[in-house]
DNA sequence: CGTGTCCTTGAGGTCCCTCAAAGGCGGTGG
DNA sequence: CCACCGCCTTTGAGGGACCTCAAGGACACG
């Protein structure tokens, strides 16, 4: 499960993370060398497999580097909600590592390739790697801001916008770290998958699909979506890629 | 709206917070003194007063201290989403504002004053007061985990139960920065703000209260939630405390 | 005493759920 | 190479949770 990465691997390590930092602000080389510097442990899990489950203390922090993660709450009546999704590039465990132990499974849907740390008190860690504390507030608000939107859909919007819509953001997400150029999108959630994330049945989910099919929106099949029409399916969802903060900003780099 | 505070008033702050870091773990001298520097500005809103708007660069940080403030999206529809609910001793804006603009209105539910400072950058901020890393951090993860809850809410939870469930954190949160010591909340929200917070219409969650009042589990009046049976509450919402991570942990002090 | 804000109740409709069942498809084994 | 199996998708039918529209009542405030 664990193996030591050549320094080949390490200098192809995080392209992913920091394209998506590259996006955000002129990314510094000593935010890479930070990220370098802790990013030594790997780690491999096979699909289906827990980094780790509802109720048990942290032991890592997570940078996803291959596949797909999925972080989820299994309630008592034996329904589940998928909170997000992490693809490469994604942190995970980050400030949830500050609690005891985790409210939430997070489990591989794919394969999936990490490096992961040991969480050590945070004033360390910064103190360690000041120029760390950049990229992971700036991934942490991320991650929040998604959230946030989120809240938004399950809140506001009918099954057509949210699955519209999450459709988009992943298109957006998986653009920015350079997992797709086109509109072919290699997304490996079945439409259970979708139902636990949008917080609806799954017979739903699979209706919702053949109506943006039927009306050339995107073409769903297992492990691909194909989108037809992105500009239309983005004003189907309201989507409005802002939230995501891809955008490139100068004025608050460090000095 | 502005006004400086006096030493008194700067003793007296952030009690709140420390209340609620207190709870967390062991708070240090250091902490308290970093936040205490930071703190130096205050400002006050009038009920229904815009802290920021949808769309608005950020200007400040905000800490709350009086008031409750709400974080919420307009659709273009007309329909409103509250994504979160802050009480005094809460953060607004933190990791948000290294983004451009806001992609929510705050705006202020009650009175309120707040604390606030201007963002610098990050690197900056967690150099100048090493200490303030941890409090920020863990404000942050509290921050996300309360919304990570609020998707599985949404998403999974069917009316009875979202509203249960916000009644019982809400007494959470309230109780442990000593807004409340009975089960008497003082609650500035109406049956709207709940809709809007918990993603119904404002007449089924008329209904709703009224089914639990009939059930004698609560009793809403406008400013006032009455939490009759907090055990059976619970166990309406599936609530457990757990999320909010208020237990002690002497583990990861910062040396 | 009118006006604004908020709560309350009724009635009808719809979005989405649950239950039920069948079909496609890749993998595995006899 | 076919039969079978597991996994996922697809479709139908009926029901329920929640929504929208409509209207009335309680209460505070100037």
């Amino acid at each position: 499960m664990t193996e030591d990465p050549s320094p080949r691997q390490l200098q192809r390590m995080s392209q992913y993370l920091f394209r998506k930092l590259r996006g955000f602000y002129g990314l510094t080389d000593e935010i890479e060398e930070a990220i370098g510097e802790l990013c030594k442990d790997t780690a491999e899990f096979a699909a289906r497999e827990p980094l780790i489950e509802q109720g048990e203390p942290y032991k890592y922090i997570y940078l996803v580097e291959k596949g797909w993660v999925l972080r989820a709450r299994h309630l008592p009546q034996g329904t589940r909600q998928v909170v997000n999704v992490a693809v490469p590039g994604d942190f995970a465990c980050f400030n949830a590592h500050l609690f005891g132990m985790s409210d939430f499974d997070l489990v591989a849907k794919t394969p999936v390739s990490v490096f992961r740390f040991e969480p050590v008190a945070i004033i360390d860690l910064f103190a360690l790697y000041p120029h760390l504390a950049v990229a992971l507030t700036w991934s942490n608000a991320h991650e929040e801001s998604m959230l946030a939107e989120r809240v938004v859909s399950l809140g506001r919007r009918n099954a057509r916008e949210r699955m519209a819509h999450v459709l988009c953001e992943l298109a957006a997400r998986m653009r920015i770290v350079g997992m797709t150029t086109d509109n072919v999108l290699s997304i490996p959630l079945t439409q259970e998958d979708f139902a636990d994330l949008l917080g609806m049945s799954l017979i739903h989910v699979n209706r919702t699909l053949r109506s943006l099919a039927a009306a050339q929106l995107v073409h769903y099949k297992v492990g691909q979506v194909q989108i037809l029409d992105f500009e239309k399916l983005a004003r189907v969802a309201g989507f409005d890629s802002g939230y995501l903060h891809f955008t490139q900003r100068t004025d608050i780099l460090p000095r």
